[in-house]
DNA sequence: CTACAACTTCAAGTCGACTTGAGGTCAAGG
DNA sequence: CCTTGACCTCAAGTCGACTTGAAGTTGTAG
């Protein structure tokens, strides 16, 4: 395989699988010329880090994740303590969304004077309800056909 | 009020504030020499910026809620947008939490031997599980160990 | 054989929300 | 009055995961 069908059949840019080459999450079986040689494993791998990535893991704790170039390494300690870590923000979502929603509803004239807010704003105010989570406006979301309407 | 004093009753540093500032988010009453002055109602408005920002919004996104200097104009419809937005985050997370949990305790020798594993990685691969999150490992969120709060 | 699309390398740019550092000003306590 | 440390400004740096661009090379269809 060469790399533009590895960009076909796995979705990730051509640009990506340099760069995840270069930190050494991925590697090409060899050259035909200058040009890179894939073998059909790479797609499992990186099937893998995009699973990873989802889960919230960084490139650089993936990459021990992926054994040398069989069997992925996977510690599950570290599985459980991630899902941990998910049920975490879970928590807090819900309680964002839930608040959102009574805040979309709500009768008060001013959000100001609706207690259900006021109370979600001091606990963002102290962090009890946690950081932000950033997110990407990445290409495979939109995949998932939604764009918010907000530029 | 200084802005240490700020500092001090908002746990947002001096840099944040200036940065607000500078982006209009926050607006100072004025200065003692050269030293910004501010009111009681920065705090409140500090509140919000931290409420939106745990919402996920930006701060671009947060600057025309915060109203001139009255009260906030949140447009509701936002809220709701923002509260669907997180309800599928809600659950992307919670297929991965429980794919995770499953695989941390899964019996196969290796994951790549799991079906649950391997089916949570083809929707990772084709992005039906969403993009990653990125989480800051804040000070705030260390700051307080109480989330049970929350519900 | 030749054109040329597709590949290559490497450096630099991007994005958001801040932080950091250098160098300067100044209000207040002694 | 003088010191000092809190404050100021402005530019540049940071972080992660990529993307982009310039400039060069090459497999392959015609």
């Amino acid at each position: 395989m060469d790399i533009s069908e590895v960009v076909k059949r796995s979705g990730v840019p051509a640009s990506t699988l340099r760069y995840y080459e270069e930190k050494g999450l991925i590697r090409s079986v060899g050259r035909r010329g200058l040009h890179r040689v894939f073998n059909g494993s790479v797609l499992e791998r990186l099937a893998l880090i995009a699973l990873g990535r989802t889960a919230g893991f960084s490139l650089d704790e993936i990459a021990p994740m992926l054994g040398k170039e069989g069997q992925p390494e996977i510690d599950r300690k570290m599985l459980s303590e991630k899902a941990d870590e998910l049920d975490k923000s879970i928590k807090q979502l819900t309680a964002m969304r839930d608040g959102l929603r009574h805040a979309a509803e709500c009768s008060a004239p001013s959000h100001m004077e609706c207690p259900k807010f006021r109370r979600l704003m001091g606990l963002a105010a102290v962090g009890a309800i946690g950081e932000p989570s950033r997110k990407k406006p990445g290409k495979k979301t939109q995949a998932l056909k939604k764009k918010s309407s907000l530029e």
